[in-house]
DNA sequence: GTAATATGTCAATATGGCTGACATAAAAAT
DNA sequence: ATTTTTATGTCAGCCATATTGACATATTAC
């Protein structure tokens, strides 16, 4: 387990096509979202939910009275694909809504007291690897990884999304 | 659509719990995986191929020789998972096997002409959003990129994925 | 009053994970 | 030489999450 190489044993010297730096920035990116994503991966499995209820939990966390056409852009999945779990997380309490006070169409999500544990819970040690990554790496390494990870977002988004990011 | 705001018109001032800048770093991963994951996804949409397939096609070809416990370590997924996508893969003559020299169960992948020529295909979008965040960014904020992802990686698994990645 | 919008829901389908069980060939250990 | 372990493959079934398409309701906008 310890000893084995990724190294393939009988790979060619001569090796292929793409820049190398950007193909190991590629599997860099690859790696490390998939322990990114594997802390709250792990107590979902265990609570029976999945990554989609995570994803809706932390942005009705994050942004309180959302409502269900901006869920859908952030996450760009389709309403179906929503309504599924969304459905669940009301069931079960986590997620409460209410109509909206200027368009009574619009469904307003929030987190109940019981949603904001749960997703306490599931994001704090995704918090902590982060913070212990930004500790390790230091202040000016941060800001150039948040700089490149801006600019990996679609020009015709990124506006949009970074404001929305830094409100409040 | 363009003034659409995600901003809860109804959020409260207050806002709860965890730092923000941490939040902000999440959310701005998630975001960023999710447009780069995007190209690709979009081509193999069009050809019938989903997103599993693009990740075998891109170790296997970064990795020629590369051996099916390697992949799956890479992967981490279940040898039944592989070999599903891996299956379609060799039938459809993107990837082709040969037997270990040194060790004859082993069977280690190789892509074919039509493999190189497709996981190109895939991967050249992809490659030309890394590159130009990274021109954009500049090659200071590139190595504090590199430097934070690599800290985010799982510390038992670090050495031995950055080694792999920086090989030959 | 009619059209457009925000949301919800039913049904069918696909992908890509998972577990468990079992099979074969080759290497390693005894 | 026999037994055990390893590397791989495969069958079957289950689950989570995504899709498209169709249709329903309430509310807002024209």
């Amino acid at each position: 387990m310890a000893d084995i190489k990724i190294f393939a044993a009988e790979t060619p010297p001569e090796m292929a096509g793409e820049p190398d730096d950007i193909r190991q920035a590629i599997e860099l990116l690859f790696f490390a979202y998939r322990d990114f994503t594997s802390d709250p991966d792990l107590i979902l499995l265990r609570s029976g939910y999945g990554r989609a209820h995570h994803r809706i939990l932390h942005f009705v966390g994050a942004y309180p009275g959302i409502n269900v056409a901006q869920l859908l852009r952030i996450l760009r999945i389709t309403k179906q694909s929503l309504g599924r779990v969304l459905k669940q997380l009301l069931k079960q309490g986590f997620v409460e809504q209410r109509p909206g006070k200027r368009d009574r169409r619009q469904r307003l999500l929030f987190l109940t007291e019981k949603g904001r544990k749960f997703e306490a819970q599931l994001s704090t040690p995704q918090q902590k690897r982060v913070q212990q990554a930004f500790t390790a790496a230091g202040p000016d390494a941060v800001a150039g990884y948040l700089k490149v990870l801006e600019h990996l977002i679609d020009e015709t988004e990124r506006k949009f999304i970074i404001d929305a990011i830094k409100r409040g």
